[in-house]
RNA sequence: GCCGGUGUAGCUCAAUGGCUAGAGCACUUGACUGUGGAUCAAGGGGUUAUGGGUUCAAGUCCCGUCGCCGGUACCA
């Protein structure tokens, strides 16, 4: 008989308990937070018509993954969470207003995988709909901030505004059209580095591996202007307003976008955020075409090369493709998948095989009942707990398992215990913290590392204390 | 997509074109039938990613494919 060769798609993973309960976890505290400011959760399903997924364009579908459905209907997978969430604005009319929910949602691209980057991912979008208000951006902004305060790791919010970048356009005498291209070169300048980004605006670059990189044609004088934009000082944010403020005097309706980053930087200043922790950098543009305001990145200082972690930005002109009117919408989605590499890599996240804290070891096999009697005792506390349901029932084995498992107490009760009433809890923690010296197997034996025999009256409580320690 | 590197046991890696492809860790078993550590002993594990070619002889050299790593491009 042929043997099946056990394999996954590029770009796909799976991922075992231990990812899995890190994941859960992280997902668990920005649920809360997100919570704890009022977003609601929604779902929506991972396969939408072709047509709906096509809403912003053709241009998408290179990446998306589509096929048709056995009657006919050209369907894909979702590629993101923004489409779904203008197409249920449209659709459930008489949502309240503004919508504030969050969705944490599988989302499939058909891109080149990276170390933290698959081609099956996950995000966690929070998003506020039905209101231009800029508090909705800054809340969402503060939510972020939150979620990583409460994760752990150092983190740099970078916080710009597209109008800001469109006033650029004018203020260095650009062609419109070439917006997006400016933008998508000045995005780099942290990456890159100023001379990088000047020769791809001007006449292109050959970079290391020898490619040819075109550049975007720029003049000198438009270059100059630019570059003159991205070294406005910045050392605090009332310093990169005020002077960018002086530097765009005379370009028209250029207050609009300066005022908006003001006004969240002054809500983020009641609540004395430091400074350094949320920052005015003009180059950040974001990749999408379809930011109106405020947009923002989080990257984390002591892990940089999983890049940014969180976008998110206003899109007050994407939901009218679904709702044929002007329906002004603001957002971030956390890359999950990335959050989880960088904190693992951070030791900020538990990495643990097993959820249980308790193991309840079998020694007297006609007495299933009382085991489970007891590990329903010990549930009932509200302590995870697992009964032993292995074949090999050996007390040497469950032990072993439970080490492997990395679960901190086990409960030993064989006659002895059962004629005294009592049980036999052991610290497995124990013998890993410190280095015991017991040469002799014997002596080993007899000494019973981290066990003590408690009444089967206080089972629960001294089982509590153990798990304190 | 393009450029470069790389692929040998579960993991980390050895092996001048030449004898039966090795080691450490991990794993299994026993010393030890109510105790996970340490120690000792034994054991299992490989189509050298894959398909072709050169050669008396290929893990080793050449070509294709696939995977992985790095850079670059793209990213709604």
């Amino acid at each position: 008989m042929g043997i099946v060769e056990p394999k996954i798609l590029r770009g796909f993973r799976d991922l075992l308990p231990t990812d899995m309960i890190a994941l859960e976890k992280i997902i668990s505290v920005i649920k809360d937070v997100c919570e704890s400011y009022g977003f609601i959760p929604t779902s929506t399903p991972a396969i939408e018509y072709k047509n709906i997924l096509l809403a912003y364009g053709e241009e998408t579908s290179k990446e998306v993954y589509f096929f048709e459905e056995p009657d006919g209907n050209m369907v894909g997978l979702r590629y993101d969470l923004t489409v779904p969430l203008s197409r249920v604005i449209a659709q459930y009319k008489n949502l309240p207003k503004p919508f504030k929910r969050y969705q944490v949602s599988t989302v499939w691209r058909y891109d080149k995988p990276n170390p933290g980057r698959f081609r099956e991912f996950i995000q966690f979008d929070i998003d506020a709909v039905g209101t231009s208000s800029i508090s909705a951006d800054s809340e969402i902004i503060l939510a972020i901030y939150d979620c990583l305060e409460r994760l752990g790791p150092s983190f740099i919010i970078r916080l710009n505004n597209r109008k800001i970048l469109n006033s650029l356009i004018v203020f260095a005498g650009i062609e419109p059209n070439m917006a997006r291209s400016v933008f998508r070169v000045i995005d780099k300048l942290e990456k890159q580095g100023i001379e990088v980004v000047k020769q791809e605006l001007g006449p292109g670059r050959v970079d290391i591996s020898g490619d040819k990189i075109k550049g975007l044609g720029l003049n000198e004088v438009q270059i100059k202007k630019i570059e003159e934009f991205l070294s406005l000082p910045k050392n605090t944010c009332s310093e990169a307003i005020d002077s960018l403020k002086e530097l765009f005097k005379s370009v028209k309706g250029a207050e609009e976008g300066i005022d908006e980053i003001k006004e969240i930087h002054d809500h983020l200043d009641c609540l004395s955020i430091p400074d350094g922790k949320i920052i005015i950098d003009f180059s950040i543009a974001r990749g999408l075409d379809y930011y109106t305001g405020p947009v923002f990145e989080v990257v984390l200082t002591d892990a940089k090369e999983y890049g940014s972690v969180v976008g998110g930005g206003r899109f007050d002109e994407l939901i009218g493709y679904f709702t044929g009117e002007n329906t002004p919408a603001t957002g971030a989605s956390v890359g999950i998948d990335r959050l989880l590499e960088a904190l693992k890599k951070l030791k900020l996240v538990k990495t643990k095989p097993s959820t249980a804290d308790v193991i309840i070891t079998i020694m007297v096999k006609d007495k299933l009942g009382e085991y489970q009697k007891i590990a329903k005792k010990i549930r009932d506390a509200g302590i995870k707990t697992e009964l032993y349901v292995g074949e090999k029932t050996s007390i040497k084995e469950q032990l072993k398992y439970a080490d492997k498992q990395d679960i901190p107490v086990a409960v030993i009760v064989g006659e002895d215990e059962f004629t005294r009433n009592e049980a036999s809890i052991k610290d497995l923690r124990v013998i890993k913290k410190q280095k015991i010296e017991i040469g002799e197997r014997e002596a080993y034996l007899k000494e019973r590392i981290g066990q003590k025999k408690v009444p089967m009256g206080n089972l629960v409580e001294e089982i509590k204390l153990m798990l304190k320690k």
